[in-house]
DNA sequence: CATTAGT
DNA sequence: ACTAATG
C-alpha cells in the first residue's frame, strides 16, 4: 500500500545544501567592489569561494585593477559614512585644492540621509571642461538606436583618453594630485576626464583641530592606518551644475521620473543639462536622398539650476531630502492623483 | 563589445 | 533613464 512513488530525499537534501553554499560564495565575492554577477560566477566555477581564496595568486592573478584595490579594502568599504566624516573630508577637500573649484556634496548625504554607503563629490569649475552633446536620435522613443559611429559628432569627443592627456586634465592635475599628496586619496579604482571613483583615508583632526601632518597622513594611508571609505569626484562644468545637482543627488527613482517627464516633453535630460530638439531646415526637400542625414540636433537650454530645471519639466520644487522616497509629480495643489511612486533600495 | 558602477 | 570607465 505505498503506490507513493519514491523520491529521493538524500540527493535532494544534498544537492539543496550545495546551492546554498553556492549562493552564499556568490554573495560573498560581490562584497568586492568591482565583482559583479558574471565575475563571481567564474571565481566561483573556478574553486573560488571565499574573500581568503580570492588571494591566492591563481585567483588574484585574474582579478582587475580595480578588484584588486577592492579586495585591498573589503573590510573598509563597506563601513557606511557618518554626515560628520562626510563633512571632514569635505573641508579637507576644499581646504587642499583652488578655491576656483566650488564644492558640494550629492548623494544620500544631500538627501538628508544620516549616513552614506559613499561620499558624492561634485566640483563646479568655472572655466574647464565642456559640454558634450548627447548621443541619441531625437526619435528614440521609436527607434531605440543611438548615432552610429561614423557620426562624425560622436565619434571624437567622447574618445578615450591617453594616459597623458589624463594626467594633463583638471580633475587629475588640480583635484586627484593635490588630495593625493595630502595624504587623503588612498587608491583609485577608475579615473577619467570628469569622473574619479576610489577609496580615501578619513582625515583626523588633533586635540588642537589641527589636521595630522601631510607627511603623517601619507604614511598612514601606505600602512592602512585608519578610517578608509568609498569617494566619487565628478567635475562638472559651470554650465551643467544643475543638472549635475539634480542627477548627483537622486535618487534614482527620481532620476527616472523627471528623465521620463523630459523625454515626454520632447527633451532629453542628463547629468549635463536639460536639452531640446532643434530640426533642420527642410531646406529643398526634392532630390533628397532616401535616408535623411542629420535630422536636427541637441541644443542645451538655458535652465542651468535645480530651479530652472524642474520649472521646465513643469514640476514644482521638491527639497533634496523629499527625493527620498514617494514624491508626487504635477501640480501640488491639485488632488494627489498623480503618479508616485516608491522606494526600494538605500544605504 | 560586455561588465561594473553610479545617481 | 542615462552616463563613465575598464579591459
Amino acid at each position: 500500500m505505498s503506490p507513493l512513488p519514491k523520491v529521493e530525499p538524500a540527493r535532494t537534501s544534498k544537492q539543496k545544501l550545495e546551492d546554498d553554499k553556492r549562493r552564499h560564495a556568490l554573495d560573498t565575492l560581490q562584497l568586492v567592489t568591482g565583482v559583479g554577477a558574471v565575475k563571481a560566477r567564474n571565481l566561483v566555477t573556478a574553486g573560488c569561494t571565499s574573500i581568503a581564496d580570492m588571494r591566492k595568486p591563481e585567483y588574484y592573478s585574474t582579478l582587475t585593477e580595480a578588484q584588486k584595490i577592492g579586495l585591498r579594502f573589503v573590510g573598509q568599504i563597506p563601513e557606511p559614512v557618518t554626515r560628520e566624516q562626510a563633512e571632514t573630508v569635505l573641508d579637507f577637500i576644499r581646504e587642499n585644492i583652488s578655491s576656483k573649484f566650488e564644492v558640494h556634496l550629492g548623494g544620500s548625504y544631500r538627501r538628508g540621509a544620516p549616513v552614506s554607503g559613499d561620499m558624492d563629490v561634485i566640483l563646479f569649475h568655472p572655466t574647464h571642461v565642456h559640454v558634450p552633446t548627447p548621443n541619441i536620435s531625437h526619435s528614440s522613443a521609436f527607434s531605440n538606436r543611438k548615432i552610429t559611429g561614423t557620426s562624425p559628432l560622436s565619434s571624437k569627443s567622447g574618445s578615450r583618453m591617453t594616459k597623458a592627456e589624463r594626467e594633463a586634465s583638471p580633475l587629475i592635475k588640480d583635484v586627484v594630485q593635490p588630495l593625493t599628496q595630502g595624504g587623503l586619496i588612498a587608491a583609485t579604482l577608475s579615473t577619467g576626464a570628469r569622473k574619479w571613483q576610489g577609496v580615501v583615508r578619513l582625515p583626523e583632526k588633533d586635540k588642537d583641530g589641527q589636521w595630522e601632518l601631510m607627511s603623517e597622513r601619507v604614511k598612514l594611508v601606505e600602512a592602512d592606518k585608519g578610517f578608509f571609505r568609498r569617494m566619487d569626484l565628478n567635475l562638472v562644468p559651470w554650465k551643467s551644475r544643475g543638472a549635475a545637482m539634480l542627477a548627483l543627488t537622486g535618487d534614482i527613482e527620481f532620476n527616472k521620473d523627471i528623465r521620463l517627464k523630459a523625454g515626454q516633453l520632447g527633451m532629453h535630460l542628463n547629468e549635463f543639462g536639460l536639452w531640446r530638439w532643434q530640426s533642420n531646415e527642410p531646406e529643398e526637400p526634392e532630390a533628397n536622398a532616401e535616408e535623411a542625414q542629420q535630422e536636427g540636433s541637441w541644443e542645451l537650454m538655458e535652465a542651468d539650476t535645480e530651479e530652472d530645471i524642474l520649472a521646465e519639466l513643469g514640476v514644482d520644487w521638491i527639497e533634496p531630502t523629499k527625493r527620498n522616497f514617494a514624491y508626487v509629480v504635477g501640480k501640488p495643489t491639485k488632488k494627489k492623483a498623480t503618479t508616485v511612486k516608491g522606494k526600494s533600495k538605500e544605504r
